[in-house]
DNA sequence: CCTACCGATCGGTAGG
DNA sequence: CCTACCGATCGGTAGG
């Protein structure tokens, strides 16, 4: 059945609304993010947000219900990228090093995109109500795992090197985890840069035999 | 001059009241680094503190004079440790990855002895007063200067391997950093033991030559 | 060193 | 009568 004009015109009021809807909200969890990572959760006062948005707290309290949710909303967008980045699918034929690399790339990169909201979980875990701290758990748990597994895989093909796997994939996530302190994305090093560099750290930390392409001035060296 | 024996006695006095007096400011100071590690600063309050002691508020406030200063001592005993690691005399006849290796071990041993408020710095540095936290800028700076240039020197010397040196530097720290969201003294891995084994994933970042005595299984490997 | 408080400021919500 | 807000103020609690 065919759609009248009207209804058209109408759904297309509604998607503008939406869109307006959500361009509201994101600005809203700009701001609050940016507070939050400046000042912590119970530094950063509702009136702080409002004011630097300039609007009023029922403004902020018609999205969000409380001010827990914003930094609950913030903190799982977050974390949820950076933890998901060591997931593959079961029958993915690559090996085990191959599938590191790739997703330790994918770790840099999503600590990089999310270096702000991305430690809240870890440096205020206090703030998070418990079904979403039991969620985030299981996620930062499954990470582990499922990096470990890579770790212990690679080393089985002799492609990498390495000690204590679950001390070493703690010192992995250590790197990503505690980057917010020192990392600025108008810093001297680029945010693609960065990835790349933290990457070959990252797999330094894991042992892994630098390919010879990827190393500075190689072939040239003497 | 002799001091006669009602002098000693009100001397002997003077010290236990004293040694009483640090007694109780240290169980306070406990009291706090622990509630501070586990709810941050502004989670929490005084309340918390004085409940868990078992004393009045009026009883904390006689050995400090504001949740800051309490929250600002832990602070300072703690990075003050870690930060310091790094520094050796001017004369040191040893070289620079001699040097490096005890650096690294202080290091990764003050931040397990301090794991608590050792982050405190870096988690919560907006709750810190302008002076104190000039002091420990200073302090982290020296820090990772210090570092760096015992890296560059290894490097120069051909004992060591690595890309970026300020960004290496960072990674080092970043994992003594980020312990606290997962050590535990009483975890799998013991105090001591934990020292050792933080100190050779860092000196791999560095791209140091693992002693052979030191590598596992070595010299029985195949 | 406690009981009893204070000035201020908090997160959240009322009516219109 | 709906939505998207505003000015004003609520009940409780913080540090001191």
């Amino acid at each position: 059945m065919k759609k009248s004009i009207a209804q058209r015109a109408q759904q297309e009021r509604q998607t503008i609304v939406e869109g307006v809807h959500d361009q509201k909200r994101e600005r809203i969890l700009d701001v609050a993010r940016e507070l939050f990572f400046r000042q912590g959760f119970a530094g950063t006062t509702m009136a702080d947000i409002v004011e630097q948005l300039g609007v009023t707290k029922p403004y902020v309290y018609y999205y969000f219900p409380s001010k827990n949710d914003l930094f609950e909303t913030l903190c799982w967008q977050a974390s949820h990228a950076c933890l998901t980045a060591m997931h593959f699918d079961k029958d993915d034929p690559r090996t085990a090093v191959e599938k590191l690399h790739e997703g330790l790339h994918r770790f840099a990169a999503a600590n990089i995109v999310h270096f702000k909201a991305g430690t809240f979980f870890y440096r205020e875990s206090g703030v998070l109500r418990a079904p979403l701290q039991r969620k985030l758990r299981t996620l930062a748990r499954r990470f582990y795992d499922e990096l470990c597994e890579l770790l212990e895989q690679g080393r089985q093909d002799g492609e990498l090197d390495f000690d204590n796997t679950k001390l070493t994939a703690l010192a992995i996530g250590s790197i990503a985890g505690f980057m917010y302190t020192w990392y600025r994305p108008d810093g001297r090093i680029g945010p693609e840069d960065m990835v790349g560099q933290l990457q070959n750290i990252l797999l330094k930390i894991a042992g892994a035999k630098v390919p010879a392409a990827k190393r500075k001035g190689a072939g040239t060296k003497n």
